[in-house]
RNA sequence: UGGCCCAUGGUGUAACUGGCAACACGUCUGGUUUUGGUCCAGAAGAGUCUAGGUUCGAGCCCUAGUGGGCCAACCA
């Protein structure tokens, strides 16, 4: 390949796949899938595997089914695989086919009777601490179970009267018959199928015994012709497995298997201050720490979209962190960029104001008021232009006032001039205290002549300070949320003798009463704004139309401090 | 009888057939700005875990160490 200017690096997944066509397969049979188990919720780590297959697939204009790896009915509900059709459709991917793992248990069944009949699974009888005390150490080799030599009409016997639901969960298992001494301790004879009595979201009561993922897995592929299968890490040891099942099926089908799948495995997602557990998210959930798998600090797709993300920035991110082999904790700073990056672009900005305090224009007329012009978005002309209303009495942010100040503070002082955003440069004049000493009214006066694009020179008079405001009169009470991470410790999950409940942040939820701009009140759910100077926000689906919710997708990048320092020694 | 995987600035990834270690985030400087946001310009920060070897030349190939991860559910 000649080394070009659009030459973009291929991910080690991808120079597999160059290689596999360089050799000869063709592009038609690509096909990927991405596998989840529909036993909770997707998070933003399911979002890389997610990334990478149906990346694959769009890159290649290949098929990429979804299939539910539903092999465990104690685990998997249909609430979930909704909630997971719904997140992936949401981060804008297209599935082929949808499958389910539950569609091959008969050809499953018939393929291990077929092992059986060659001599390489057998029924075993032990308790299951029998069968986990014989499997040996990863230094020590595993003992033969005595039934291991069962004869085959005695195995098929047993295995067809387990399927007939002959016998208690728990007293037989089927397993390969393959080598106990391997130091691949997946090798050891692995279990096929259990005797499992529950009822199963899809098939209902008609199986009691079920495959086990290794058994499912690779033959799930096979009969989809998954060209690539991709998963993390962690399934690396079960790579020999897979082979040994998918070559053992392949001499037992009567046509030729045209593609051997190939599993292949990357880095799973870790992002810091986070968890990326679907049990320990379940915990959560269940101990009512979160309020529910969508809860915004959760890191879950349904949780980050009703935070407000964007499937874009998902996405960007994703393609940014890359795909490898090493174990990696990404920043959420990476996390937040992305987010900021989007939505900096494509959201307006409008005045909210979280912790007021009343400003008192004193040489404006009572009784007046007026609208004002206010672009929408800098950042995007077609986003055109509002108004908003303007009077004598506005809330401010209690902050953005300081009776004494020093020079690193450009807001709002006695007999110092500031901006109002759109509006008039001000002078504080004095406050109002209550008993306790608290402010509770500042009062300034404005210049006129200073309104905000009316092309006097008094408007175009530079201040130090820019401040949001909104109207009393016209303001809009809201509930804003706003959220700061789950646990207080940068790998809650690292600690191998701490559970990481320790390390919940009690501070991660804080709730404010704040006022907005009218304008907002046809808002909906889903909305997204950015606050002057707070952050950026995203109404939330519990919001009424009396009652607007705002969830703080992420703050704004705070460079105070080191403008701050700036000012101060100019 | 242990097996397998991994190792490049603070973080995450690049470096194509072995050729002066690059990009993004973060950090720091300066500028613009009617948001302390954005945007623009720039800087610092690794000599590629260690030791050998092959080579004119090694982040890349080989060997041995060291460090980290995964594997002993009738979970996936």
């Amino acid at each position: 390949m000649e080394k070009t200017d659009t030459y973009k690096p291929l991910n080690f997944i991808e120079q597999i796949i160059e290689e596999d066509l360089a050799a000869g397969m063709s592009k038609d049979d690509l096909r990927f899938r991405f596998p989840p188990e529909p036993n909770g919720y997707l998070h933003i780590g399911h979002t890389k595997a997610i990334g990478i297959s149906f990346g694959l697939g769009e890159k290649y204009n290949a098929p990429v089914n979804l299939r539910f790896d539903d092999t465990n009915p104690i685990k998997e509900e249909e609430e979930y695989v909704n909630a997971i059709k719904k997140d992936i459709t949401w981060l804008g991917y297209k599935w082929d086919k949808e499958l389910y793992a539950s569609d091959y248990f008969q050809q499953l069944f018939d393929w291990a009777v077929q092992l059986i009949k060659d001599g390489y699974a057998y029924i075993d009888s032990q308790t299951s601490e029998a069968i986990a005390e014989q499997k040996g150490t990863p230094t020590e080799a595993g003992t033969n179970s005595p039934y291991r030599n069962r004869s085959v009409e005695e195995n098929l016997d047993l295995f067809q009267r387990m399927k007939n639901g002959e016998f208690e969960a728990g007293t037989h298992v089927l397993r390969a018959k393959i080598d106990m001494a391997d130091p691949n301790m997946l090798m050891r004879d692995p279990i096929m199928y259990r005797i499992l009595y529950a009822h199963h979201h899809r098939t209902g009561d008609e199986w009691c015994i079920y495959p086990m993922y290794d058994w499912t897995h690779g033959e799930s592929d096979y009969i989809e012709q998954v060209s690539h299968s991709l998963c993390s890490l962690e399934f690396k040891p079960h790579r020999k497995l897979y082979n040994w099942f998918r070559d053992h099926v392949f001499d037992y089908s009567k046509s030729r298997l045209p593609i051997p799948p190939k599993q292949r495995e990357f880095a799973r997602l870790n992002l810091s201050y986070t968890i990326m557990s679907k049990r320990k998210l379940l915990k959560l959930v269940e101990q009512g720490i979160v309020s529910g798998w969508d809860d915004p600090r959760m890191p879950t797709i349904s949780g980050l979209r009703r935070r407000g993300y964007t499937p874009a920035a998902l996405r960007k991110f994703v393609e940014t962190v890359g795909v490898a082999k090493r174990d990696n904790v990404i920043d959420v700073s990476l996390l937040e960029f992305c987010i900021r990056e989007d939505l900096n672009k494509t959201t307006n900005r409008v005045m909210a104001v979280l912790n007021p305090v009343k400003l008192i224009i004193d040489n404006y007329p009572e009784d007046e008021e007026e609208l004002l012009e206010t672009e929408n978005n800098p950042e995007d002309e077609t986003a055109g232009n509002r108004s908003i209303p303007f009077g004598r009495e506005l809330y401010i942010e209690r902050e953005d006032f300081k009776e004494e100040a020093n020079r690193r503070f450009f807001r709002l002082t006695l007999n110092k001039e500031v901006r109002l955003k759109s509006a008039y440069i001000i002078k504080g004049e004095y406050v109002v205290k209550d008993d306790k000493g608290n402010i509770t009214e500042i009062h300034c006066t404005y210049d006129p002549k200073s309104k905000s694009g009316s092309g006097t020179e008094e408007s175009q008079r530079k201040v130090k300070g820019t401040l949001h405001w909104v109207s009393v009169k016209h303001a809009m009470p809201a509930e804003v949320r706003i959220y700061d991470r789950l646990f207080s410790d940068e790998a809650p999950d690292g600690h191998k003798d701490r559970d990481f409940m320790e390390f919940l942040n009690p501070e991660s939820l804080q709730s404010v009463k704040a006022f907005t701009e009218p304008g907002l009140k046809n808002a909906q759910p889903g909305d997204r704004f950015q606050f002057q100077r707070l952050g950026y926000f995203c109404v939330d689906k519990d919001s009424t139309t009396d009652r607007l919710i705002f969830n703080r997708t992420v703050a704004l990048r705070d460079n105070w401090a080191k403008k701050s320092k700036k000012q101060e020694n100019p």
